[in-house]
RNA sequence: GGAGAGAUGGCAGAGCGGUUGAAUGCGGCAGCCUCGAAAGCUGUUGUCCGGGCUUCCCGGACCGGGGGUUCGAAUCCCCCUCUCUCCGCCA
């Protein structure tokens, strides 16, 4: 959630930096109306309640001291009755007010260029130089097919479209790539976890999936359960409601999980192949960090997955996200893309994120500065989506003759 | 799924319907003591929101969540959720 002082107190500033994703300026100029509305509701509220209390605790003196009750009763009952309907004013006002807060997106860092998809994103570096071939190729769902790894009709068959298996040597690769990437975020720092693949929607709506992005969502009929889209809502959401100490910090997690998305609206893209899929693989790194050293840690991040790419051999390149490309909660974000000769393209196979204090806000993390409560920062990134990963290897690692190297640092895990 | 018990501050654990935002213990913090530490002693120590003369003061809310009774609810009533124990089922 945005700072809604932060809009009260420099409403230009903040309309300006919002712009910069598209948000309109009505909406944060409604959103500084609902807030001041419910101050207002709530000085109101506060003074009956409190009008309220003394007559209450008179009232408890008087019995004692045997006076009679007659005039005070009259009194206290009127103001009770008056309290009601500001009772009803505040809840309102505070409903409206959170409705709209929930949908306000991240404010973009100053930093962020300007832009309004894709095509203005900014490229940083380069890693790594892409081969030469001295042949044609090919796609991977070609290479899939000759090799007999991924049975698209079957998954279909077994779900729906956008499902597949991986059959052996692709499910081996895919499980090796799992434990290489959890023992090398491991070897940098992050503590390993193993989560539900469930969560609840009050830390779906800590990290910002809801309200807004429920249609993205697979839920749990007749629970309040869904299937999560990223590893990233049970990470971040560990210290939902929490304070740490200031030692604790950061804290660096990763875990491996399945990851779930409708992919509602981007029906006719990328229908060949595995790189987009409602079911895939992910090892994702979330830290909780100290406010004024989360910058450090995002920089870590990315060099981290731009590391683990590197050693796998796989060519790759760093793009700063522009403004209106960036995701709902990002305040900041670098995607890693990867070579993928048989597309003759750079695809999204990771994405690091800070979200400053956007997240910890609507999910209540904090930490102890001395003796006030901060709000921490929260970072997540991919390292690495483990399904592009396994694309990757088999159109860069491919043969003339439709075979598939094994990566030198993979092996170990074979 | 069936039966029972419970949900209180970082943890443990009290709490006749009215100075209880909450005893006590542990933990944490500060001070004393010490060359230093431990032990001991003293004090302090919840969260959110709003306001103010903004290292502090004032007001409001919060004892799983929601509703009700009452002038007044942690305390009484109802509903929900969750946890624990036993049984059943199961990897």
């Amino acid at each position: 959630m945005v700072d809604l002082r932060y809009i009260q107190d420099h409403f230009d500033a903040a309309s300006d930096r919002l712009l910069k994703k598209g948000v309109d300026r009505e909406i944060l100029s409604e959103l500084q109306g609902r807030f001041a509305k419910l101050k207002e509701a709530n000085a109101a509220l506060e003074a009956a309640q409190a009008e309220q209390n003394r007559l209450s605790k008179l009232f408890g003196v008087y019995k004692r001291e045997g006076r009679d009750i007659g005039e005070l009763k009259a009194k206290v009952d009127a103001n009770k009755a008056a309290i009601a309907p500001l009772q009803e004013t505040a809840r309102t006002a505070e409903s409206a007010l959170r409705e709209l807060a929930l949908t306000v997106p991240n404010f973009p860092d100053l930093s962020v260029p300007d832009g309004l998809d894709e095509a203005d994103n900014v490229e940083i570096r380069k890693v790594l130089t892409p081969r030469e071939f001295a042949f044609e190729p090919l796609e991977h769902w070609a290479l899939a097919e000759r090799n007999g790894w991924i049975d698209f009709e079957r998954g279909v068959k077994l779900a729906k479209s956008r499902f597949a298996v991986l059959r052996g040597e692709a499910a081996r690769l895919e499980r090796a790539l799992i434990n290489f990437f959890l023992d090398r975020n491991r070897r940098q720092g992050f503590e390993e976890l193993y989560v539900p693949f469930l969560s609840n929607s009050t830390m779906l709506q800590g990290t910002g999936q809801l309200p807004k992005f429920a249609d993205d969502l697979f839920k749990i009929e007749d629970e309040d359960l869904y299937l999560i889209p990223t590893a990233e809502v049970p990470l971040t959401n560990m210290y939902h409601d929490e304070i740490l100490r200031e030692d604790q910090l950061p804290v660096l997690m990763t875990a491996y999980t399945p990851c779930f998305r409708k992919e509602a609206g981007s029906a006719g893209r990328d229908t060949r192949g595995v790189i987009r899929q409602h079911q895939f693989d992910k090892v994702e790194m979330v830290a909780i960090a100290h406010p004024d050293t989360s910058d450090a840690v995002f920089e870590m991040m990315v060099q981290h997955a731009s590391d683990l790419l590197t050693e796998l051999g796989l060519p790759h390149r760093l793009v700063e996200l522009c403004g209106g490309d960036l995701g709902f909660s990002a305040a900041r974000t670098i995607d890693l893309e990867v070579w993928l000769p048989g597309q003759n393209t750079y695809r999204e196979i990771s994405s690091v994120s800070t979200t400053r204090d956007f997240q910890a806000r609507r999910a209540m993390i904090r930490f102890k500065d001395g003796k006030k409560n901060r709000l921490v920062h929260t970072l997540n990134g991919s390292a690495l989506a483990v399904g592009r990963t396994l694309v990757a290897i088999m159109e860069n690692y491919q043969n003339e003759d439709g075979s598939i190297e094994t990566p030198e640092a993979l092996k170990p895990y074979l």
